[in-house]
DNA sequence: TCGCTCAGTTAACACTGTCAACATACCGAT
DNA sequence: ATCGGTATGTTGACAGTGTTAACTGAGCGA
C-alpha cells in the first residue's frame, strides 16, 4: 500500500507537509503579484486547500505572515553570502552586502514590502543584542567586527551595525517608494559609503 | 436664518468640508489606536458620517491614505522646525533634524507605519529630483547645501541627502519593528553620524 | 476492533472596500 | 421667490476577507 510514498502531488497533503506548501506558495505569489498584499485565503486557495485548513498550522494571519518574513530573509541570506563570495577584499566583500541588500529589495518589491510590514512580528531583537541574530545579522556583525579596528570598544561595534543597516534598509525602502529615483550609480554612491564609519568621531 | 453661521457642531457637514474633518479623525484614530492598520469605514463612522460619503472627497481608501500620509509629513515638518530651532550652530541644528525624525517616529508609531506603508502613493519625487519636495524634504536640502562646502558637486549634495534621509528613516523603522533596542543613547550616537559625509570619499 | 488525535472540510459571522440608486441642501438664473 | 442643477450626502447591496464552531475522516496505538 505504500503509506506515505508516492505523493501522488495534488490529493492528500495529508502526511505530506501543508506548512511549507503554504510558505512556498506564499512567496510565489509575492514573485507574481508584484504590487500589494497577499491574503491568507488567497494563498490557501492557490496551494488547493481550504482557508481553514491554514489554522491548523499557524495561530492567525499574521503568524503566516511573520513565516513568510523569515523565509525571505533567508533568501535575503543567501543573495549576500552569494554577493560576499565574489570579492576577495575583505571591504569590497562587505559593500557586496549592502549592494545586495538594495538589490534584492528592488528585485521582490513585493515580498520586501510585506517583510518591512511585518518585521515587528518576527525576529525582534533579543535583550542585549543590537539587531536580530537571524542569518543576514549574523553575516553583518561577523564582517563589522573583522573590519573595525582590534581596539574598537563594543559600543563601537554596535553603532556601526546599526549605521550600516539603517542605510541600507532605508535606502532601499525610499528607492521602492519612489521618493529617491531607481539609478544605479546613484544608489552605488550612496551604499558605498556602507562601511565609512568614524570610529573616533 | 444664518445660513453658514452656527454650524452647530453636529450634523450640518454640508458646507463644512469634511476632507479637513476625515483627515484629523483620521489622525486622531492613528494617534489613539496605537497599533496597526486603520480603515475608511473606521474613520467616517469617527467622524459621524457614512463610509461612501468618503468618495465624495477621495475616489478611493488609497487616496485617503495618501491624504494622511501627506498629512504626517506636514507634523513631521513642524517637528524638525522647532527642533531646529533650538540649537545656533548649524551642525548641532542639522543633527537636530535627524533627532527629530527618529523621536517623531517612535512619538507617533501608527502614524508613521502609515506612513512609510502607503509612501509610495504619495510625494515621489519629481524627475530630477532626489527627493520629494514637500517641506520636511527642502528642510533637509536647504541645510545639506548650508553644511556642504562650498566647491561640493551637485552630485554630492545628492548623495549626502539620500545618505542622511536613507539613515534616519532606516533607523526609525529599524527601532520601531524591535530590531533595534530603543535606548536613547544607542539612537544618538548612530543619528550623530548624520552629517558626517566624505566629500571627498 | 475501539477510540483518540491529527489534519482537513463546510457553514456561518462580522467586517471591509466599493458601486449603484436615491435624497437633499445649496445656488445661480429666470 | 421659484425652479432646476449640482454638489454632497444617504441607504442597500455585493464580493471578498479573517476567524470561529461544528463536523468528517484517516491513521495509529491499546
Amino acid at each position: 500500500m505504500e503509506k506515505t510514498a508516492t505523493r501522488s502531488k495534488k490529493q492528500a497533503y495529508h502526511h505530506g507537509d501543508l506548512r511549507s506548501a503554504l510558505i512556498a506558495t506564499g512567496l510565489k505569489l509575492l514573485e507574481t503579484k508584484a504590487g500589494g498584499a497577499i491574503g491568507l485565503r488567497e494563498v490557501a486557495r492557490e496551494t488547493g486547500v481550504s482557508a481553514t485548513a491554514v489554522y491548523r498550522h499557524f495561530p492567525d494571519k499574521d503568524a503566516l505572515m511573520a513565516a513568510l518574513v523569515d523565509a525571505g530573509f533567508e533568501k535575503l541570506a543567501d543573495a549576500q553570502e552569494a554577493a560576499a563570495a565574489q570579492h576577495r577584499k575583505r571591504d569590497a566583500s562587505f559593500r557586496a552586502i549592502g549592494q545586495a541588500y538594495v538589490h534584492f529589495a528592488l528585485a521582490h518589491p513585493a515580498l520586501f514590502r510585506l517583510m518591512t510590514s511585518y518585521m515587528h512580528l518576527s525576529g525582534r531583537c533579543a535583550e542585549g543584542e543590537v539587531v536580530g541574530d537571524d542569518r543576514a545579522g549574523r553575516l553583518l556583525k561577523d564582517n563589522i567586527a573583522a573590519l573595525l579596528p582590534p581596539d574598537a570598544s563594543d559600543r563601537d561595534r554596535e553603532v556601526a551595525t546599526i549605521q550600516s543597516l539603517a542605510l541600507v534598509h532605508g535606502l532601499a525602502q525610499l528607492v521602492l517608494a519612489g521618493r529617491v529615483p531607481n539609478e544605479a550609480a546613484l544608489i552605488d554612491a550612496v551604499v558605498d559609503k556602507f562601511g565609512n564609519w568614524d570610529v573616533k568621531s
